[in-house]
This record gives C-alpha cells, structure tokens and sequence, in this order.
DNA sequence: CATCAATGTGCCACTGAGTGGCATACGCGC
DNA sequence: GCGCGTATGCCACTCAGTGGCACATTGATG
C-alpha cells in the first residue's frame, strides 16, 4: 500500500506465488511425471497426446501452451539442467583467471548438476534418457536443444570473457568436447546408477583429459 | 547383332545399371534436387510434400519409399558424405600403428571429403546447411543421423582395433570431438565457401589441437 | 458485494505428415 | 509373347500440431 520507506522485507517472498501460478506448475509437473510414465510404460508411439491429454484431464490446447511438442514434455529433466548451465556460466565465478575455458566450462556443469540434482530429479532423469535412447524422435530433439544451449553458453562466454578473436574455433570446441563427454556420463550412468550421475561426469571428464592422444593399435597383425 | 565371341570387354563394367535402378536412381535425385530448390526458394515450413510430389510427378507413397521423411530428403549431401566417411572407415588402411585415434579418424574424414566433393556436390551441400541453420527440425534430424554415424563408426575402430577395456570412453569422445571439429568447419565454410571445405576442415582440426588448453581471460577486470 | 479486465482453458474445425492395403504398370528373364 | 517380381499409384486413415473463439477463473477495483 504505502510507498513510504519503511523497513525493507526479510524474508518475505515465501508464499509469492500468485496462487494462479501454483496451479500452473502443478499442472505442468503433472503433465511431465504422467508423460513419462505412460511413455516408459507402452513405449512414446503406441500413447496418443489426447491419451496423455485425458490422464491428466487437460486438453490438447493446453497441452501445446505448456510444451512445444510430443517430445518436449518427457525431456524436461534434460533441459532444467542446462538452463541450469547457463545460469551458472551466467552469474558464477569465473575462478583463476587464464584457467583453461575446458575446465571452467567442466566446473559450471558440475555446479548446474550439483543445484539441480535433487528430490526425485535423478529418477526423472533416469526415466527421460532410456525414453531418449529408444526413440528417434526424442533423441533428435534432445541433440537439437543441447545444441540451442551450447550456442547460447558460447554466447555467454564471449560476453564475460576476453577473447580475441571472436571467430576462434577453441570456445566452442571446448564446449562441445564437455557436452560430449557429459553424454558419455549420461550413458553410463544410465547402466550403472549406483554411482552418482557427478561422479560419472567426472570420470568422464577424465577420459576427455586423454582422449586426444588414445592409441590406435591394429588389431591382430600389425 | 552379333553374339560371336569376340575379344573380350575389358572395360565393361560402365552400364552395369540394369536400367531398373537408373531411374530409380534419376527419380532419387530429382527429388533430392527440387527439394533443395523449393525450400531454399519458399523455406522448409512452406513447402508442403504434395507439392513436392507434384513438382516431380511423384505419389506421396512413392517418396516415404526413397525416404523416411519430409527433412531427410534435403539432408542426402551430408549424408552421402557420412556414409562414404564410415566405408573408409570400414576398408582403409589404418596407417602407423599407435597412432592416436584421434588423428586416424581425422585423415578418415578427409578422405571421405576427398571422394565426395565432385560435381556439384559442395553446391548442394552448401543449400542443405543453410536449410538446416533456418530450419529446427531439420537440424535435430541432422543432429540425430550424425549420432548413429558416430555410433556406427564407433562399433568399426572396435572392430578394427585393439581397444583393452570395451568401455573406455576416449575413443568415444575422440570421434565426437572431430566430428564437432567438422561442424565448426561446415559453418564457417557456409560463410566463407572461397576455400574448400577441405582447407576449413584441417583448420578446424589444428584449433582442436589446442581446445583444451584455451585460456578462459575474464573480461575487463580480473 | 458487484463488476471488470486479464489470463488460462476448452472446444471445434482444420492442415499436413506419415502409414497400410491393395490394385496396377513396368522392367526383366524365359 | 508370358509370367514373375518389384516399383508405383491411389485411397482412406491416424495423429501431431495450429487457429479462432467462447467460457471460466483469478485478482483487482469501485
């Protein structure tokens, strides 16, 4: 009401949620958990959306006002994860300066992973990549926004650091090369989720330190 | 007229085509053609496959027979080149031994650049990238048919070579990072089509050389 | 409490990609 | 010329995705 100073709020923006938005979210997590559901259950092509649509009693129009496709709304994990990327790389540290972007760009994803790796976010996770693995249409739109957010990060980069030549391949070499060993990590974790999907990443990252210089030797004879 | 044997043909094998497979083959690439010309002329979106089918005097059941969708068919350029890039793969010599993965894959692709590039390949191959750029799900579908290459090819160096642990992830990521290399090169290629798609290729693989070390300078203050 | 604006939603009709099935025409060997 | 296999055309169908409009719900205002 009033627009005088008076103490500045604390901790207020607790229950900020208009109301309105909760139900937005609630309805959009539904439609998420319930899409991978039946989608792990019968297979993505044997469920129709208006199957999906019913199940959640929301209807086909308001499906596409949540997700842009079919294949959008089982790859949420995915992509909360890297728009978790990009906020970090946004807004964190860049650390020591003249550290390799390989590494800073590791340590970002290793952040992402660390903010968003919770509740039963592993388990969504989880569900998305064997969806993506069996399905040819996930797995494209998958590569597709992975590569959307590797331009944007490059973007990013060249915004917050110093680089000469803003036609120089490394950037966004070196971004490539951690997205690629991150998807190694994905499969592997995938097949064995013991281990943390950060540790796998970080085994990963590993392998990619070597990958370069990894010896072709014939098979058999010379 | 004449069945009597006379000297026997040595260079026979040019119109071994029975005919049959010409106009398969003429039908195929008139397709892939018109294509390239009508969603370059109008864009991707605007171009319904009726009118593609028209164009070349196709029933619509007839093109889903030569290709599996509406965006596969403007990416046979790349595609021609993957395919050449995993027979040579698959047939060639695989030079000294222990070299590193990463450049025995390297000399691969340019081989392969090497037996695709006639005619009016690199014309075409330029019109599909610049399709892919504008068009989303042409690029997913690009991104998707590039990952079961890598796959594929993945598969032949285990093949071929004497890999230790069946699980170790650099030869893995040794082929994603030339085929980023080679991503980096098609676009700056696309912008700069003076030099050959060759030339930009090579320069792309020297920055890979040095990706990893690529210092990360903050910008302004430190 | 009545009302109004904004926004989210439902419904309906429509386009267009992709598929299955069956009849037909063409290339090929006999 | 005659059959055989294969490529093609045609038709009807499913389903993803879009546009338009009418309706309901939220939240603010008098």
């Amino acid at each position: 009401m009033s627009t005088a100073p008076g103490p500045p709020d604390l901790s207020p923006p607790l229950p900020p949620l208009p109301l309105r938005e909760r139900k937005k979210r609630r309805t959009r997590q539904l439609l998420v958990d319930t899409s991978l559901e039946l989608f792990t259950e019968r297979g993505f092509g044997k469920v129709t959306l208006d199957e999906l649509c019913d199940s959640v009693e929301v209807s086909k129009r308001t499906f596409f006002r949540y997700f842009s496709s079919k294949e959008d709304v089982a790859m949420a994990p995915t992509q909360d994860l890297w728009l978790t990327f990009l906020d970090v790389l946004d807004t964190a540290d860049l650390g020591p300066a003249d550290r390799p972007v390989l590494l800073l760009v590791q340590d970002t994803l290793l952040t992402a992973l660390d903010r968003t790796t919770t509740d039963d976010w592993a388990h969504r996770a989880l569900l998305s990549h064997n969806l993506i693995e069996q399905t040819p249409s996930m797995d494209a739109h998958g590569l597709h926004f992975c590569d959307r957010t590797t331009r944007s990060a490059l973007a990013t980069l060249h915004r917050r650091l110093d680089i000469p030549d803003p036609a120089d391949l490394r950037p966004r070499l070196a971004l490539d090369m951690v997205v690629a060993a991150f998807h190694c990590a994905l499969t592997t974790w995938a097949s064995t989720p013991t281990d943390s999907l950060s540790a796998h990443t970080r085994q990963a990252f590993t392998a990619l330190a070597s990958a370069a210089t990894f010896p072709a030797t014939p098979r058999g004879d010379g």
